[in-house]
DNA sequence: AATTTTCGAATTGTTAACAGTAGTATTGTT
DNA sequence: AACAATACTACTGTTAACAATTCGAAAATT
């Protein structure tokens, strides 16, 4: 009955209650600005308190929710300066792993790449924006991931998130046909190969500031219902 | 009429167990390897195991802990390959601080510099290794902070433990005499003033990759102790 | 009527007890 | 004495009850 009592793994119930806000949050059954009541939440996940309070921690340190000492936990809000914060921090942050992926160049770093880049091209078929927003997510992952950098996939890592999050709200819109986003993959990728440093981190840091433009540009931005 | 309330509202128990170990961590009373038992710090704190294993997730998050389920949260070893990821991204994500500091140029902005500046200079004299890591990683964290970028500081700031908890160890062996340290934060924030982003950027990033092979130098690499 | 005070419901912060698991010592067998 | 199976211990993961705080609405005051 409960997806919880039989996962695969048992993994510890803090990460699948972080699973399941985030997942919740990106499909907008959570709303920006919503209040999370930690005893609702764990009433609905049959499980206590203590595992949700401890994801929503996490997820506080993420970013993702916000918490406010004895008032409680709210999604987040997406405005206009935050989402333009995350779209130039990522666009460091995955510059500075193209440049290292190029740097230490390796034959199965491309193929899982081309691999990923293959899942997205499928995955665009189907038309389901969320599963969309999830590979294209998946792609930049993987990209990250390539630059073997521990640290560098930790301060990332938490961005993923809310890209997540913006995006399964406009992908849809942002590309009326996919070509174009399928296309910037293909380019990205094939600069890499020739090993380019410089134009592959122009390419990324483009595609990923027009991205963030567009976003803008289509998003109801919901302003200020932040409890202070 | 706060006057019946106590003048300085107790932060929340995790926050201050967070504090604790880090500062037990930056001196040495924790070492890198070592084990750490959530009731037995929770008793030497006085306070029960809830906000102990807040705290220890968080750190694990952070990554100044290592945590591994049903065995244990352990202090993360300092292996050569970690230092330099650290080193590698904070130089990454502090020019980028720098950049933007520049772009939004702000007089007031350089007079907190120029303070904290002041500060790391006093505190010099006093000779203490942990005080004066202490304050040119508050420096830093103002620069960081200058940048008036959420999500960038939110990045950074997990590599501040790091870093303090590093440089606490070999700050005094870096620095013979401490000229060359003050020299180069001068120098950045006269570089900064005359706003010319390359040649800041190049500074800070030359700083601080300085300082990383320093430390690489001079620390002893404790090797894996990680029990996995 | 408008403002302040008081009270109570709702919710978070904290605690202590319980359950499950990995590692270690002990016992039994050969 | 060497090895395997077992029981034990110490710790983490989880739970449910308790304390503290906030916020809103009713009551009291001006």
């Amino acid at each position: 009955m409960e997806i919880w009592k039989k996962p695969k793994r048992p993994q510890s119930l803090r990460n699948q209650v972080i699973e399941q806000v985030v997942y919740a949050i990106a499909n907008g059954h959570l709303k920006p600005g919503e209040r999370i009541v930690e005893a609702e939440l764990a009433q609905a996940l049959d499980i206590s308190r203590g595992p949700v309070r401890e994801a929503l921690s996490t997820l506080t340190q993420e970013g993702l929710v916000n918490n406010i000492p004895y008032r409680g936990t709210f999604v987040m809000d997406l405005n206009h300066k935050e989402i333009w914060e995350v779209c130039t921090l990522r666009a460091t942050l995955e510059e500075f792993a193209v440049r290292r992926v190029i740097e230490f160049f390796k034959e199965e770093t491309m193929e899982r790449l081309w691999s990923h880049y293959d899942e997205l091209v499928e995955t665009v078929r189907s038309c389901n924006a969320l599963n969309i927003a999830e590979m294209d997510m998946n792609f930049h992952e993987q990209l990250v991931r390539a630059a073997e950098h521990e640290y560098l996939y930790r301060a990332w890592s938490p961005l993923k998130y809310r890209v997540l999050v913006y995006s399964s709200f406009t992908i849809e819109k942002r590309y009326k046909n996919y070509d174009s986003l399928i296309q910037l993959h293909a380019d990205l990728i094939r600069t890499i190969e020739e090993g380019d440093a410089n134009i592959a981190a122009s390419e990324i840091k483009k595609h990923i500031h027009e991205s963030g433009e567009e976003l803008l540009r289509h998003i109801k931005v919901v302003e200020e219902n932040n409890p202070i």
